[in-house]
DNA sequence: GATGAATGAGGGTTCATTCAT
DNA sequence: TATGAATGAACCCTCATTCAT
């Protein structure tokens, strides 16, 4: 599961990159591609999208500001595809999700480490945090994330609480109505990490682990 | 309680604008900084820190441009002094919480009634907004705000908890050691609204009582 | 006549600079708009619309850069309103010609001295040259000079020709039919003067008295 | 005389692409010169020099855009062996105009035709309004024209004036001391047509034989 | 105090030119 | 010879900040 977020290797590259197949060219297109994502990634999260200057990204990608235009057709199409990139991979993860047949608990506990590993551990939490920041200034990429990302985990968390019930893992469905809830500690523990974790560290693992335990009974070994 | 964060009155208005005695002037003056303010938190909340114009923020509040610096240094003071002059009043209020003697239940719903009146249907979910998108390029903002509601609000929360288990009206308190997880909803209240609500509307209200049904036994009345 | 076509005073000049009647602050506006003009037409002319840089007319006009766009919203913008600043003048004045009660070799003289002094000696012939070079890419510049320039002026044409015909000074109208045919060398001044006048220098004035003496017959006397 | 003027085959080739004695490599890089100097004429006609960009040549050639430059040295050499190579044919034909032994209108029939064909019907006619346009900013370009076309035109002009009053074809010779007076609807027509056909659609032809009838006595059969 | 014209540094974007393949 | 990815100088335009009035 979380070798499925992680994955890198399916992501789109530019159509111009790839009329060879496998030729170093390509190659090589495909790698400066990634590289502009990667200084993009870390342009865009420290200082927002507006504040970003394409000129540092290049010098941070090690190119010509001109190369960054080869790739991109413009900053807002850079920072769309930087979104899309993070965020695709961590779809087909989410249909998996609901599949799985195990107690309640312990979908969670994957989902704990799931979650620690991939997303706080890795520059994806600040493509979360990107989508917070800028996500009202660009529609559509609130409503990509929306479509690609929310409702599919909304659905996810749904089929698994109505599951948990069916087995009578889960006496009270409240929850079921806004399965919010149940995500909502994980953007906690998202911003706290960007914004106080320098006044007070967070154990963000720790942290979700009590908030389960409380909602579905203590305990991994359950 | 509503009444101590909409109050408007105490905040700290420019030295500059204090030389009278309370005449014409200085009032003129005080109305000139809100009116600059409130303009302020509209283009800074629609557009972010870096895309605001400080031309539009001039003539919203009515004024000339050059005006604004007659009361505020820069454009970075101007988003600070906004931070905190909306930010301020919520502090005192925060005090209060964790004096009420009460059931549990009942401070969660007067939480809940606060938190919906005065901050998701007002602009100040939209400064909320603005710390989290802005904060990791303002630590000075993300430090202000962290001491000055962030701390206060957990060591708020955990002294009702504490009492709330001496009564005997939570057994388990593996909540008090995290105590982010019951404001976390709120925060998905807020980024939902700001993000999501044109795709799926969500009821605050219901949601933060559904949670603290959960968390406490159900309904208001108990 | 020539008085209507070099007089400077009634254009238009920009909303912003005229709040107050005869204010300093106005008076400095126009004379600012006026030096941008001034300095845009010579490196307008110089180096044609696309080459010319907005930093070398600012620094002509003995301004900064961003002090074109207090006055013109952007380079093209600049350059049509050269372009209709200098043009507009010489609408009046046509008007004016086909009224002239007088032998046709006359008006024709009269031509001749107005079009050196006012267009061939100053730098109205560059605004000419600039709509001929310029025109196939601003359509809207050439409509504009078509309807307020060319067919006035032919207008004017075929007015004094159809009164020459009547009082039995030409014989032959069949000129008439191409008033363009009596303006041509007109044109041929204009190229020659800023292409090949280093290499061969032309009498305009002779060359147009020898074409108006050919089509009309001899002398001013006569 | 016409085919003289379209005649493309004996203009020079670049150097470089001469090395083999008339084998299929050496004609290929003359095809692929004719064609980017075909492409070229496209785009500095639809655009002037400046807007004009190399990318859009070498698309239009069906080349890459490094391949220019194995052609041309820079852009600038690309537009002035363009202009060069357009103009050069012409040269011949005026060689030709002066020596003809014929009554002058017919002569000046002949022009029409040519004119029309050759110029007017053809591309052609943007490379002089090129000249016009671009002819101040390339010293060069305007000396090149004047010496190779402009001087020999009005010496055939003169010339052939010369032999109409030796024949008493023309009595008055006013017009044999500026030749350009001949010319000079046949610029009209080249801007007319560049500028405002679409308002006033003028018949070139029509024109010319008006101006040459008035200048030489009526008709064709004359 | 209040104005708004003026400034000029800075950023996004383009495009002629180069060069490794 | 041909390619087209890469470069980086240059240019238009914006906007926070200043200052004469």
């Amino acid at each position: 599961m979380a070798a499925a977020v992680s994955g890198r290797g399916a992501r789109g590259s530019s159509a111009k990159a790839q009329n060879a197949t496998g030729g170093a060219r390509a190659k090589r297109g495909v790698a400066r591609r990634e590289a502009i994502l990667k200084a993009a990634l870390e342009e865009f999260s420290a200082r927002g999208f507006e504040a970003a200057r394409l000129d540092d990204v290049a010098r941070r990608a090690g190119i010509a500001k001109g190369t960054i235009y080869l790739y991109f057709s413009d900053k807002e199409t850079l920072f769309q595809e930087l979104v899309r990139s993070e965020i695709s991979p961590i779809v087909g993860t989410l249909e998996h999700v609901s599949h799985v047949e195990a107690p309640i608990r312990m979908i969670a506990e994957q989902f704990v480490e799931l979650f620690v590993r991939e997303i706080i551990e890795t520059r994806r939490k600040d493509i979360i945090r990107l989508i917070i920041s800028e996500g009202p200034r660009f529609p559509k990429l609130a409503e990509f994330y929306y479509r690609e990302v929310i409702s599919r985990a909304l659905g996810a968390v749904r089929a698994v609480l109505r599951r948990a019930v069916e087995r009578g893992e889960l006496a009270n469905d409240a929850i079921a109505r806004f399965p919010q809830l149940l995500i909502a500690p994980a953007l906690v523990a998202i911003v706290w990490n960007a914004l106080f974790d320098r006044f007070e560290p967070l154990d963000v693992r720790a942290m979700l682990r009590a908030h389960f335990d409380f909602m579905f009974g203590a305990g991994r070994a359950a």
